[in-house]
RNA sequence: GCGGGCAUGGUCUAGUGGUUAUGACAGCAGGUUCCCAACCUGCUAACCCGGGUUCAACUCCCGGUGUCCGCACCA
């Protein structure tokens, strides 16, 4: 059995093994750390919790899925800034270990510690910086941190440099015309995606905690920033454990709704406060114990290089509490920097005016018969020029900048001075995003965690999956009592119309004891069985069993069918 | 990435320079039982990979990989 080891980590690690749930990934070559295989019992879980996901999300109306490729071209994650903030040289101090990005330590020394490549960086160590933790002098090599795996798109000469994507949103990025449009060009709304991610981590442990290629459901929700959506939040009325940043006015650990969380100023943001909220839903629904669930806030320190305030979602477990989600304001930053790298213009909103705002403007009318002869060819372009010109000089002649930098004189036949009334009906602004990220595998993970229940039967140890319905491989399982006498027939029509329900698997188990197979379906969660017994042979009934207390009752196969169907099996308890 | 421990059927493990390589549990077939891992019979199934030492290596040595513990890292 299971139960040899001292640790409740590696029984349960076991269990997975063993079942089919979670195994270490191309083991028979030796396996591969921070690489791991859903089994077939785990990958129905995990679609499941995929599945729970895309269901939370898209039911709010207002948020589409969407879905782009891995594979992602160099200048999108230059742009976003993983490409700078992932290539940084690090090196270990000889003497008392401790690792430093490179370019920090050169910094005052360089004017652009950033652009050192790894033998002028070697060179400036040798140079006497010490080490800021020892003041010693003994640096190891500079390494490239390499925490993306490159690759390249076309052939190896002519190819364009790509990476595996470290996350899924800059997928919504790239699609947010598209969006945009769709949404019939109002904000909010919000664009979900499902899928894997890449990291090559230094050194991968804790199984499903830290991996190499991971699952990530990212929501990115498009606002105004002048009119965040502040959903009603007194609706929700648990008490809810926050951790207020260190640094903030705030410092503290408290545990209130989180409607009060918002008016006392410890959740900054209406819609990130919404989203705290939404994500506790979530991760109850799927089975986390609330009592292990709380909101960590970042302090100004430690966040993220896009982000303007950001929360963590931690679940406790045998890892410790681990960070599952990550709840972030990233405001501008990917939208502007990438309008800023490619150049695009789509990367707006519009914002519309209640009222047109007048304004009086001064202008400066071209006057084409003089400027076309006096400029000839460059007329064009400075009548474009005197479009843009916001400040209108008093006097003339003056001297007038145009686009390429240069500048002509504009004399006072060239123009007529006139007062124009305009009236602005909005404008254009680039949209804030919050951001939800969810790191599937380690949810999971502590779905199992918190599930994995060990107790004892008859004085033996006996495990049991408490997965809720919604996450479970299978719905019910179902058991002839022995596979004789028309009992194993009528087991399999009543699974044969389980499986045709929609949404709904069964599982057979003919094989061994009847207490064998509860312990079977149990251990791997199985919500409900129903075994077919003699008295089935006589009168159609059968009996249903709930897998967290093994209360069984007896009712007919036509009213278990159609209440599995209905999802109100347990109200026959 | 550094230091240390560990690596034997599906799982947990015993053990040895020459063995038919333990045992338990799980699994399979049959019997038995007739609602909670019962019992009987039989069966399937393992020494992480690559070098070296040796007449002979699962065992000793070196390297790799994986895993665990500490340190570091984790945008």
């Amino acid at each position: 059995m299971s139960f040899m080891t001292d640790r409740r980590v590696d029984r349960l690690t076991s269990v997975l093994r063993r079942r089919g749930i979670v195994l270490p990934s191309f083991e028979i070559y030796g396996g591969i750390s921070g690489l791991i295989d859903y089994g077939p019992v785990g990958a129905c879980i995990r679609r499941r919790v995929m599945d729970n996901w895309v269901d939370h999300w898209t039911s709010h109306g207002d948020i589409v899925e969407i879905d782009s490729p891995t594979i992602t071209p160099e200048p999108v994650l230059v742009a976003s800034g993983h490409v700078g903030e992932f290539s940084d040289l690090m090196v270990e101090c000889g003497v008392c270990g401790s690792a430093f990005k490179a370019n920090h330590l050169a910094e005052g020394r360089h004017e652009n510690p950033d652009s050192l490549n790894v033998d002028e960086i070697n060179a400036m160590l040798k140079d006497g910086i010490e080490c800021p933790t020892c003041s010693e002098s003994k640096w190891s090599d500079a390494r490239s941190m390499d925490l993306m795996f490159s690759t390249r798109i076309g052939s190896k000469k002519g190819g364009r440099v790509a990476y595996m994507r470290p996350e899924t949103a800059q997928g919504m990025f790239m699609l947010y015309p598209a969006l945009f449009r769709h949404f019939k060009q109002k904000l909010p709304f919000g664009a979900i995606q499902t899928g894997k991610g890449y990291r090559n981590e230094i050194s991968p442990r804790q199984g499903m905690i830290r991996l190499r290629e991971f699952n990530m459901a990212e929501l990115e929700y498009f606002i105004d920033p002048d009119e965040p959506p502040s959903p009603d939040l007194s609706v929700w009325d648990e008490k809810i454990s926050l951790i207020a940043d260190p640094e903030g006015a705030h410092a503290g650990e408290y545990s209130m709704t989180i409607s009060e969380a918002l008016s006392s100023g410890i959740v900054r943001h209406p819609t990130v406060a919404w989203f705290l909220v939404r994500t506790w839903d979530f991760l109850v629904g799927v089975g986390i114990d609330p009592a292990r669930i709380r909101f960590r806030q970042h302090a100004s320190t430690e966040m993220a290089h896009y982000a303007d305030d950001c929360w963590d979602c931690e679940v406790g477990g045998e890892h410790g509490w681990v960070e599952c989600v990550g709840i972030a304001n990233r405001t501008c930053h990917d939208l502007l920097s990438h309008e800023q790298h490619s150049g695009s213009n789509q990367l707006r909103a519009w914002r519309q005016y209640a009222k047109p705002h007048i304004e009086i403007r001064d202008i400066l009318s071209p006057n084409g018969s003089v400027m076309g002869p006096a400029f000839k060819g460059a007329a064009g372009v400075v009548m474009d020029a005197l479009k843009e010109l916001v400040e209108i000089p008093d006097s003339m002649p003056f001297a007038l900048t145009l686009a390429d930098g240069s500048s002509v004189e504009i004399t006072d036949e060239m123009v007529t001075r006139r007062s124009e009334e305009v009236a602005v009906h909005g404008e254009w602004f680039t949209p804030h995003v919050i951001e939800p990220a969810f790191g599937i595998d380690r949810i999971i993970w502590h779905i199992l965690d918190h599930g994995y229940t060990e107790t004892e039967k008859e004085g033996e140890n006996y495990s049991i999956m408490r997965l809720n319905q919604s996450v479970a491989p299978f719905d019910v399982a179902i058991l002839p009592l022995f596979d004789k006498d028309g009992m194993g027939h009528i087991a399999r029509q009543i699974w044969a119309s389980v499986n045709s329900m929609p949404g709904l698997r069964g599982e057979l188990d003919a094989n061994k004891s009847i207490g064998r197979r509860y312990a079977r379906v149990d251990e791997i969660g199985i919500p409900w069985a129903i075994t077919v017994d003699h008295t089935t042979l006589e009168d159609g009934s059968v009996t249903v069993r709930r897998r967290d207390d093994q209360e069984q009752v007896r009712a007919s196969i036509e009213d278990v069918l159609s209440k599995l169907a209905s999802g109100g099996i347990s109200t026959l308890f």
